[in-house]
DNA sequence: GCCGTTTTCGGCCCGACTGTTTTCAGTCG
C-alpha cells in the first residue's frame, strides 16, 4: 500500500531524471503537476482509482492514471525503477538542496564526477565550485548553506503526511482478530506539527498475532520485535513507527503516557504523588503501607479527575502550564472545527489555484461555510492580478453572489486580494482598488533575506495601511523546506494591537503559520486570528482542520478567531 | 504528458531575484 505522498514522490523523482535527460520539458512538467496535486490531494488516491475516476483529477490524463494504477497494483512503477538505474543514485538527493537546480547539478557531475552530497560539501568547502563557468564564490556559499539546510530538514517528518498514514494503520490493526482497542497516541496525538514517527497503543489478546499482522502490513521494513515489552518498531513509507500493547485494563493510563509529552505526564506523576498516588502506564495506583491499590480510571478523563484536574485536551499537553490551569479550572474551551463559519483566503484559476470562483465558492458551501474570501495573488507573483484584472474578477464575484442569491443560498463570497508587500513596505497594489475590496490580505513573497529589523519594519509599514485587514503567513516558513524569515514578533503583535490587523494562521499544513506559540502570545496580546487555509484548490479547503489543530494547540477559543464569526460581524472586523 | 465552448493536434505562465555576467542563466514561486 502506498500513500498519495510515496506515489507523489515518483513522479516527481521521474520529472527530475527526465530533466536530467534533456527530455521534454512539456513532459517533465506534465509529471510535476501530477506530483504535486496528489501530494496536496484530501482524498486517499486508492479509493480514487477504485471508483475510476484518477483521470477526473486535473493534472492526471489516460498515461498517469495508467502508471497509478501500477503503482497501487504492483507497489511500484516498472518506468520509474529503469529510469532510476539510467543515472547516478546520489544525483537525485543533491537536488534536494535548496537552491540546487538540475542544470547546475548537472554541470556539477559532468566536470568532476561526483554524485553524492557528501562529496558536493567537499568540493565546495574546498573552494574548488567556484572555479566552474557560471559559479562563483556566492553560489558556493548558498551551496554549503542549503547543505547545511538540507541536513537539518532531512529526516523531518510533517504531520499531514504522518496523521493519514496513522489512521490507516490503525484502522488495520484493529481488524486483527484479538484486538480489543487501539488508538494513536504520540505527538501526531497532540497535533504536533512536526512529528517524531507513530505511535500505536493496542489492547489485545494474542500479542502474536498482533505482531505477526503488523509485520505482514503494506511496506513495513526494518521489523523489530520486543515480545517482552510487548512492542514493536518498523518504518513504514519511510515513517517510523511504534507500536505499544498494553492489557485492557491499563489502556487509559498508558495511551495517556504514551501519548505524552513527557513534560506534562511528569506533572501529573508528581501531582499523583503528591496525593499519595502513582501513575505509570499500567494505571493510576493508590500507595497505602507500601501497597498498591489500582483507583478506578477506565478513561482518560476519568484519571484526570481522580488527580483533581480538568480533562487536559491532546494538543495543550505541552508542559506549557497547562496543568496548574487544569487545576485552577482555567483552561480555555478550545475552538472546534464546526465553530468555522469561513474561509478567508482561497485562490483561484485567475492566479495560480485550479478552480473558478465559483468552484471554490460551493465547496464552502459544502463544508457548511456561510463565507470564503477570494483572494489571489496582486501582480508580481504567481500570475496574480493588476488593478484592471482585480476589478474584474470583483465584478465576477458579484455576478457569482447574484447567482447565489437567485438560488435561494445563504452564502457571500468576499472579494479579495492576498497583495504583496514589497521591500518598502509598500503595497504593490494602489489604494483605490484596495478600497473596494471587502478584505485586503497582504503577504510577503519576496526578498525573504531581509533582516529582522528590516523585515520588521516592512510589515509594519503594511499593517499601517488601512485597507490592510489581514497579514498572511507571516514568517514565511515552509516546514521541511525553507526557514521562517528573520522578523521580530514581538514589535509585529504590538503593532497589530495598535492597527487592529488580524494575524493570519495558514492552515496549509506545510507552513502552519503562525505556529502554536506564535497564536498564544497573540491571544495575549489581545491580536485576533483568522485562521484560513490558501487552498489553491477545491478539496484543500479540508486544511482548515489543521489550522484548527494548531490553533487549539496556541490555547485559541472561538473568540480568539475571526472567522467563527457571522458574516455580518466579520464584515466589520475586517 | 495534459488538455480541448479554438476538441485528437499543437500549445503548454512568466516575472522576480540572484549571481554571474556585461546581456544572461538558473532557480523559485
Amino acid at each position: 500500500m502506498k500513500t498519495n505522498m510515496e506515489i507523489a514522490v515518483i513522479f516527481d523523482e521521474i520529472a527530475d531524471i527526465l530533466e536530467f535527460k534533456g527530455d521534454n520539458p512539456f513532459k517533465i512538467k506534465a509529471y510535476r503537476s501530477a506530483a504535486r496535486t496528489i501530494g496536496s490531494l484530501t482524498q486517499d488516491l486508492q479509493h480514487v482509482a477504485k471508483r475510476g475516476e484518477l483521470t477526473k483529477i486535473p493534472g492526471i490524463g489516460a498515461a498517469i492514471s495508467k502508471k497509478i494504477e501500477e503503482i497501487i497494483r504492483t507497489g511500484k512503477l516498472r518506468l520509474h525503477e529503469e529510469l532510476k538505474k539510467s543515472i547516478p543514485e546520489g544525483l537525485l538527493e543533491m537536488l534536494k538542496i535548496p537552491g540546487l537546480g538540475v542544470k547546475t547539478v548537472s554541470k556539477i557531475y559532468e566536470h568532476f564526477g561526483i554524485s553524492s552530497v557528501e562529496d558536493l560539501e567537499r568540493l565546495a568547502k574546498e573552494r574548488r565550485l567556484r572555479k566552474l563557468p557560471g559559479l562563483g564564490p556566492k553560489v558556493e556559499e548558498r551551496i554549503l548553506k542549503g547543505i547545511e539546510q538540507y541536513k537539518r530538514q532531512k529526516g523531518v517528518i510533517l504531520l499531514w503526511r504522518a496523521l493519514p498514514l496513522a489512521e490507516r494503520l490503525l484502522e488495520e490493526l484493529k481488524q486483527v482478530s484479538g484486538v480489543q482497542k487501539a488508538a494513536v497516541a504520540g505527538d501526531i496525538r497532540r497535533m504536533k506539527d512536526i512529528v517524531s514517527g507513530i505511535d500505536i497503543l493496542v489492547a489485545a489478546d494474542k500479542p502474536e498475532d498482533l505482531f505477526k499482522a503488523f509485520s505482514r502490513l503494506g511496506s513495513v521494513e526494518n521489523l523489530n520485535l520486543d515480545g517482552e515489552g510487548g512492542a514493536a518498531s518498523a518504518v513504514v513509507a519511510g515513517v517510523p513507527v511504534r507500536l505499544k500493547i498494553a492489557p485492557l485494563e491499563s489502556f487509559s493510563a498508558a495511551l495517556l503516557t504514551l501519548t505524552g509529552s513527557e513534560a506534562h505526564v511528569n506533572s501529573l506523576k508528581a501531582l499523583a504523588s503528591a496525593a499519595g498516588m502513582k501513575l505509570n502506564e499500567r494505571g493510576l495506583f493508590k500507595v497505602e503501607g507500601g501497597v498498591e491499590r489500582r483507583v478506578r480510571g477506565k478513561t482518560e478523563e476519568e484519571i484526570y479527575e481522580r488527580l483533581g484536574l480538568c480533562y487536559v485536551p491532546p494538543e495543550l499537553r505541552e508542559g506549557r502550564n497547562e496543568v496548574k490551569a487544569a487545576a485552577e479550572g482555567k483552561l480555555p474551551r478550545l475552538l472546534e472545527l464546526l465553530e468555522v463559519r469561513g474561509d478567508l483566503h482561497v485562490h483561484t484559476s485567475w492566479s495560480d489555484g485550479a478552480r473558478s470562483i465559483e468552484d471554490m465558492a460551493l465547496s464552502a458551501v459544502g463544508l457548511g461555510y456561510e463565507y470564503v474570501a477570494i483572494c489571489d495573488h496582486s501582480k508580481s507573483t504567481a500570475g496574480g492580478l493588476s488593478e484592471e484584472e482585480l476589478r474584474r474578477q470583483i465584478a465576477e464575484v458579484e455576478e457569482v453572489n447574484e447567482r447565489f442569491e437567485r438560488r435561494g443560498l445563504h452564502f457571500r463570497v468576499l472579494a479579495g486580494v492576498e497583495v504583496d508587500i514589497k521591500e518598502d513596505g509598500k503595497l504593490v497594489l494602489g489604494d483605490d482598488v484596495l478600497s473596494e475590496l471587502d478584505v485586503v490580505v497582504a503577504a510577503v513573497h519576496s526578498k525573504f533575506s531581509l533582516d529582522a529589523k528590516a523585515m520588521t519594519r516592512r510589515i509594519a509599514a503594511a499593517m499601517e495601511n488601512e485597507h490592510v485587514s489581514i497579514i498572511a503567513h507571516l514568517t514565511g516558513r515552509l516546514l521541511g523546506k525553507r526557514e521562517p524569515y528573520a522578523v521580530d514578533i514581538d514589535a509585529i503583535m504590538e503593532k497589530a494591537r495598535e492597527t487592529g490587523t488580524i494575524l493570519e494562521l495558514n492552515a496549509y499544513p506545510n507552513r502552519l503559520d503562525l505556529n502554536d506559540e506564535h497564536c498564544r502570545l497573540a491571544k495575549e496580546y489581545g491580536v485576533k486570528i483568522a485562521i484560513s487555509t490558501d487552498a489553491h484548490d477545491a478539496t484543500q479547503l479540508q486544511f482548515m482542520s489543521f489550522g484548527v489543530a494548531i490553533a487549539r494547540r496556541g490555547w485559541l477559543e472561538a473568540k480568539d478567531v475571526v472567522n467563527t464569526l457571522p458574516l455580518k460581524e466579520l464584515l466589520k472586523v475586517i
